[in-house]
DNA sequence: CCATCCCGGTGACCCAAGTCACCAAAATCC
DNA sequence: GGATTTTGGTGACTTGGGTCACCGGGATGG
């Protein structure tokens, strides 16, 4: 696995200059990438895998903000790593996940010697930016009840699998809500046809 | 008024490569300076004033992200411009404005040429960013007595008074509840010694 | 000066969703 | 194989906060 093939956008000398500084790094699933007030030295570029980005209230509960996958690059780790300032959420790998971390003083010769770096980077602002104006939306606008349909459709398009093999306490989680919440809700929806419910396994119809 | 005074930490050259081609404007209070789905092809740097950012729901909701006062820079306007896409949110003067609007093609010569410009928009993206996070985290954790002790707060800071002119009915629609909420909940925090109410005023304590 | 509008206050009510208690089935551990 | 944990289901209850109705007092305008 390369980064030519997840980042297509890119000229070869600017594969070339990443692959020559930058570092490959795999984590299992589970493993936390990157925690609330940890100091980010690199920027993560994601090859394989999914990595979930959430944020920690400091009473234990936590909030899910968006997955990146291949192709995709962290943008708080890039904003961060700019400034050598810490992260102010988690990021844990879903799955078996590789990824590239791109040194700071590479970033910054990147940003002014390739202007495809600085398009690609300019892109992840504005694509991560709209994800959290999109989860803003839902949390300020929508009831529990549009805001699981959401969460299933999206993790069902971000595996492309239409079975979504998470309990309801891990949902429950993700939407900062209670797992009896999320098993009445999910029973309202079995009930209209639009999930068959298994144990450990959601299937969304 | 002049770009010295807000923004200190641009070198002279810098300075003046933006006099000689940005665009000044002011908005009179109460003006849209951009809405949702409009085309952005400029970055908005704000010189005195201020500007309240938020997001409109389908429904005719809004709900208040943060505000933009002088020596801040519209992260959106940024991103917008540099890909010159569409904007998701509004912006709409609070109170008498003037801004300073860099054109695209002068914004992406300022990046290259000059590292205090670059550095400022990292700080920029940075800063929003971190709204964004204190947003979600609010909505997501706390209730709406919190989210209104905090709305007080910050709007006195913003604006360096105790005495906040705002109805209820125009708190309500920041946070996006109803004015007999904040009713309610002004009058708890009467009882408390928080705030002292008045007509069309509240003091904070 | 009267009519109308905005503002704030308040009681009654309702609903979404969080909490508590408990249970049964499946999975996992020793 | 028995014990314990995880998972999901459900009824009963509470609570935050949204809605409705109504009222009085100040502001505003013809």
């Amino acid at each position: 696995m390369n980064l030519q093939n997840q980042f297509s956008g890119f000229e070869p000398e600017l594969i070339e200059a990443i692959e020559k500084e930058a570092v490959p790094k795999t984590f299992a699933a589970g493993e936390v990438i990157m925690r609330t007030g940890q100091y980010i030295k690199s920027t993560i570029l994601v090859l394989e895998g999914r990595i979930k980005i959430y944020r920690e209230s400091d009473e234990g509960g936590e909030f899910l903000m968006y997955y990146l996958g291949p192709g995709d690059a962290c943008a708080i780790s890039m904003i961060c790593a700019l400034q050598s300032s810490t992260s102010e959420v988690m990021a844990v790998a879903e799955e078996e996940t590789s990824v590239i971390l791109v040194p700071l003083q590479l970033m910054e010769q990147l940003m002014t010697r390739f202007k495809s770096w600085y398009q690609f980077v300019i892109r992840t602002y504005r694509a991560r930016f709209d994800e959290l104006l999109a989860v803003i939306d839902h949390v300020a606008f929508r009831n529990m009840d549009e805001r699981l349909e959401f969460y299933l459709k999206r993790y069902a398009d971000e595996t492309g699998r239409r079975m979504i093999t998470l309990s309801h306490q891990e949902i429950a989680s993700d939407l900062n809500t209670s797992r009896e919440v999320v098993s009445r809700l999910l029973k309202k929806m079995e009930q209209r046809n639009l999930v068959k419910l298994h144990r450990n396994m959601v299937e969304l119809l």
